[in-house]
DNA sequence: ATGTCC
């Protein structure tokens, strides 16, 4: 897109306005700072905004927040309200790893007592929690018990036995959206994810180990459990292959229910139906109960670094701080022109942020993470909504022809990182230089207000698929 | 992201 499509609101807001193109039904605004704009242009993510500034039914804006960039349709870091009665749902606007998300667990040990043990504990992880494309768990479920996961989340996980009460109260939503309806989710969706629960993936899913070099808010972090020095550990993955073929299933559906509704679309992949059409609510149902399975994922992988834990530092327990979904469509109550009112909110590539919520902002591969809290901006401009990480800005191909994966290992535990990646190949994909900067993208969300700095988190392990 | 093309 040409820089001068782009209204400048403020020092973090900028706009393309509804006279960009005729088919723009809202405005299409974006959260960056003066530098990162650049970036930004050089891809096709603004098109794709504007694309989705089209659909039937968007209330407001078409949003991104400032680690925007392209996606499958919709830009990764994007946020789109629709009316409930007179919108749309899309699975490209959630993304194919339906719940992907962070969970944040605290140890109550500092890094000094535990330093020595960091490269063992790495070890024991990667040992506990299976990773890779298309690994299965020798923990396994029934048929039975995972029509209750798919219905009934991470409580249905501690159920089980794997984990404790409490952690529910630290889970975006509890763990569980209601509306999941197990039967809308495909056998095939079922055979290729039901043996999947507890394992990591690949690509960008990672668990980190972290010391808290920097508070922002002491009141806040204490709030949270949190200390500097502290050893905390962040677990980012999502629905695996089961939330993957629950979006392939349903693009096709509605595909071919598009035309039925009368909706067209500028680009395919922006494939959707009306929220409150059979297809729209069925989609709704599958998508719930891949986000359920995505957290009762999170929470055995949870028990697993638990496992790991305790073989190599013993009883201590370790809390969750938060668990946040970053892709997922929620029906949400929001205030629009001083009306309170009822929104199917997509978020991808994008964090619910409500006020005083912890919100988890992984850097990229040996970089520095946040944790922030949700702030008041958040709920008046972004549907309650925050950035979700760096952000790519060099494509995986590109990466992996300019890093070294086993040169980058060096590099990293030269800066004091233990490394255990399952592919040398998937470890350069993932290489700093392939995102953009984080303090950046948080900087750009502070200034803007929907969210505060609580503390900085600095990786000493890494564990990758 | 993904049994990285049924």
């Amino acid at each position: 897109m040409e820089r001068s499509a782009i209204r400048q609101i403020s020092g973090w807001l900028w706009e393309i306005p509804r006279s960009y193109r005729s088919d723009m039904r809202v405005p299409a605004r974006f959260y960056a700072s003066e530098a990162m704009l650049e970036q930004i242009l050089a891809d096709r993510s603004l098109e794709q905004l504007v694309n989705v500034a089209t659909l039937p039914g968007i209330v407001g804006f078409a949003l991104a927040m400032p680690d925007i960039h392209e996606g499958y349709g919709f830009p990764i870091g994007g946020v789109a309200a629709f009316d409930p009665d007179a919108g749309i749902i899309s699975p490209g606007g959630i993304g194919y790893d339906i719940n992907c998300g962070v969970r944040l667990l605290a140890t109550s040990q500092p890094f000094e007592s535990v330093r020595e043990k960091i490269p063992d504990l790495v070890k024991e992880i990667y040992r506990q929690v299976p990773s890779g494309v298309g690994h299965g768990n020798r923990i396994t479920f029934s048929s039975k018990q995972l029509e209750q996961i798919l219905r009934d989340g991470a409580p249905r996980m501690v159920a089980f036995g794997y984990g404790e009460p409490e952690d529910l109260g630290h889970i975006e939503s509890g763990g569980v959206i209601d509306v999941a309806d197990p039967s809308k989710v495909s056998q095939y969706a079922k055979q290729r994810g039901g043996d999947q629960l507890g394992t990591l993936g690949t690509g960008n899913h990672f668990v980190e180990i972290d010391r808290i070099d920097a508070i922002f808010d002491q009141e806040a972090a204490v709030r949270m459990g949190l200390f500097e020095g502290q050893i905390v550990i962040q677990l980012h993955t999502g629905s695996r292959g089961l939330g993957h073929q629950i979006a392939t299933d349903y693009i096709r559906v509605m595909n071919r229910a598009m035309p039925k509704y009368g909706i067209e679309v500028p680009d395919r992949e922006l494939a959707c139906a009306p929220f409150c059409s059979p297809e729209g609510q069925e989609y709704f149902s599958a998508m719930s109960a891949g986000a359920n399975f995505a957290w009762a994922n999170r929470q055995l992988i949870t028990w697993e670094i638990r496992q790991a834990w305790r073989a190599v530092v013993g009883d201590d327990p370790l809390r969750v701080v938060y668990d946040v979904a970053h892709n997922i469509a929620k029906v949400e109550t929001h205030e629009i022109d001083g009306h309170r009112r009822q929104l199917l909110v997509h978020r991808k590539g994008a964090t619910r942020a409500f006020v005083g919520q912890p919100v988890i902002i992984p850097g990229s591969m040996g970089t520095a993470s946040f944790v922030l809290e949700g702030g008041l901006a958040s709920m008046h401009e972004s549907f309650g909504s925050s950035c979700h990480g760096a952000g790519r800005r060099m494509s995986r191909t590109k990466a992996k022809h300019m890093v070294q994966g086993s040169q980058l290992r060096q590099e990293l535990e030269a800066i004091g990182v233990s490394v255990q990646a399952g592919s040398m190949q998937g470890l350069a994909e993932e290489a700093s230089a392939a995102y953009k900067d984080i303090g950046e993208v948080v900087s750009t969300v502070v200034s803007a207000g929907i969210a505060r700095k609580v503390v900085r988190l600095v990786p000493v392990g890494v564990m990758k698929g």
